[in-house]
DNA sequence: TGCACTTCAATAGCACGCTATGCAATGCTA
DNA sequence: TAGCATTGCATAGCGTGCTATTGAAGTGCA
């Protein structure tokens, strides 16, 4: 049994989310983005005044990233913390100006790296593609 | 135009990476291992006595992430850099008995993560997935 | 021969993932 | 209601990715 980076799909996840992350690193690098800060943002815009609890649960990342995460928005002038009223323990994220004006430009260079990867596959492969991906996590998901 | 989690190529193979790398880094931190470096001793295993440089473009990581993990086995007693006889700016990485002894175990491991991770899909729905992981993979190297 | 260019590797500094801890607030239960 | 367990978040420390910079060594050409 040959174990190698060509047919481990480990490997090759790996490789390909790396690949990915260079990407949109670099697309969205010019409005000062940063892809950890992307991926919370899409949920911020979908979803104002959430907790940092929530956006754990949805983004499938640790507590402890998720609050760097924050601060460092914080620091970037993308969000605002503000004490939630019933729990004074939480704090509710809310999203700024600036953060709501990076919306259009910022998935647009998202989509835009979705296209350049999956150029040379046809929208049913894509199709395919992400199922299996969504069927793949779903499996490591359930097996934790 | 809808953009999320849930559609985008990108976010999938970052969530389904992130899965296979807690995965696999559970399963090897008992052999004292961490997954970048079991990426490269899987290299050496291979071929023994390479460059940092031959390590960085079979990996496609960075040379200064490679210069990184490889101190990082040195200091944990995986490997050896000893100078190159003709080029004196190079230095070749030469495996310890340890690392030998880790092969079995370790790609044992990462056989297993990959198993459970696939665990859902037939064989030849595996085999389609690898091929179209190594597709984008292919499309996006050349596009950068 | 000498000087510029390239190459190999190390280092600094940052983002972002993780585990482990700790503190304050909340909830539950005897 | 007092005490304990749980919850929400922050922080420390580390691994691994990146870019940018530096120094030393090799290469090549006027």
């Amino acid at each position: 049994m040959e174990f190698s980076r060509e047919t481990s799909a480990g490997f090759l996840a790996n490789h390909m989310a790396r690949l990915f992350e260079r990407g949109l690193a670099r697309r969205i690098a010019p409005l000062g983005l940063a892809p950890a800060q992307f991926m919370t943002l899409l949920e911020l815009w979908r979803e104002d005044g959430l907790t940092q609890r929530d956006l754990v649960a949805r983004l499938d990342v640790e507590q402890a990233t998720m609050a760097n995460t924050l601060s460092r928005m914080e620091r970037d002038g993308l969000i605002l913390r503000r004490p939630d009223e019933q729990d004074r323990r939480a704090r509710r994220i809310y999203l700024t100006d600036r953060a709501r004006q990076l919306q259009a430009p910022a998935t647009q260079a998202a989509a835009a790296q979705n296209g350049q990867a999956l150029a040379d596959l046809t929208p049913e492969e894509t199709a395919l593609f992400n199922d299996l991906m969504r069927r793949v996590i779903a499996q490591m998901q359930q097996a934790e």
